[in-house]
DNA sequence: CCCATGTCAGAATAACTGAGATGC
DNA sequence: CGCATCTCAGTTCTTCTGACATGG
């Protein structure tokens, strides 16, 4: 069962990769969204599904293209997405009188619900993604991993 | 061009998804992968390449086996690599005969050359990656990350 | 016989690009 | 006309699984 994995062979990392900020944040993300995955997809969601419906319930209803920018999900992405929710009755999809290329997306009461679900179960997630940290030091990380991203969204390129 | 990103909308992310851990921590890592793979590409490398050869560097020839287990790379992925690093002359592929299963890899001078150049890039990737932290700050953020991913390590599942 | 090793083929996912059709 | 919107198709990359042949 475990024949192919990488884990557990009692083997040590070498110094210098441990040092790589890219590797760590690597394979903690790749932890933190197993985990996460794990817990949206036992009730058939993912993580676009909840930053969607987060996006139309706090900005109100809205454009494909403007919920692809506020949810940061590719709008050719998007499409699938929305054809889930649609199916599971979360939103309504519905042609823009005003302007006949776009779609008016908006949460319905069922999506008001699925995300108070999801939202519920990502707090479980998180609380255990943290579970070793006091507050202050979860805050903290919140912080320095804040600042890295926002660097590098201003600066994406080596100098 | 930008034509199908979703960045630079000038949108808000909503509060509620902003508190997530996983995708904070999967957004950074999205970006501090990006940098360095392209640090990597533009010379023909990749991180695999950096990690399999630290590894032999540290610790001395060894079977492909044990190479996976240090380099925490899948043995099915690791083929490719090998041979990738064997085509560079970086590293030297040759049958144990006191295990006619195993092959017994060991870095060579021309390996050791190539690791010292990934590393440097590597080292200026990490300083653009953590440029905008302080030196204790720095630190700060691989101990929070690296308890994280230790208790995740120990702990996969939700309770 | 069971297990370890190296190899290959491929699934599943996510991140991303490009182009076409329609309408402003 | 140029540009925005939605949709679909497809690439690339990574992670990960399963099966196989060989040999201990």
């Amino acid at each position: 069962m475990d024949d192919d994995l990488r884990f557990d062979h009692g083997d040590r990392t070498p110094e210098r990769v441990k040092a790589q900020l890219s590797r760590l944040v690597g394979m903690t993300a790749a932890q933190t969204q197993r985990v996460s995955s794990e817990a949206l997809r036992a009730i058939g969601a993912h993580k676009d599904h909840f930053v969607v419906l987060a996006a139309l319930a706090e900005f109100g209803p809205a454009s494909q293209a403007a919920v692809a920018g506020r949810a940061r999900v590719y709008k050719s992405d998007l499409v699938a997405v929305l054809n889930e929710l649609s199916d599971g009755g979360w939103i309504h999809r519905a042609p823009d009188p005003t302007d006949k290329r776009r779609n008016v997306i908006t949460i319905t009461p069922a999506g008001e619900a699925r995300l108070a679900e999801l939202d519920r179960i990502l707090s479980a997630v998180n609380n255990h993604l943290t579970a070793p940290l006091t507050a202050d030091e979860r805050a903290q990380l919140f912080t320095l991993l804040t600042r890295v991203n926002d660097h590098l969204a201003r600066s994406p390129n080596l100098p």
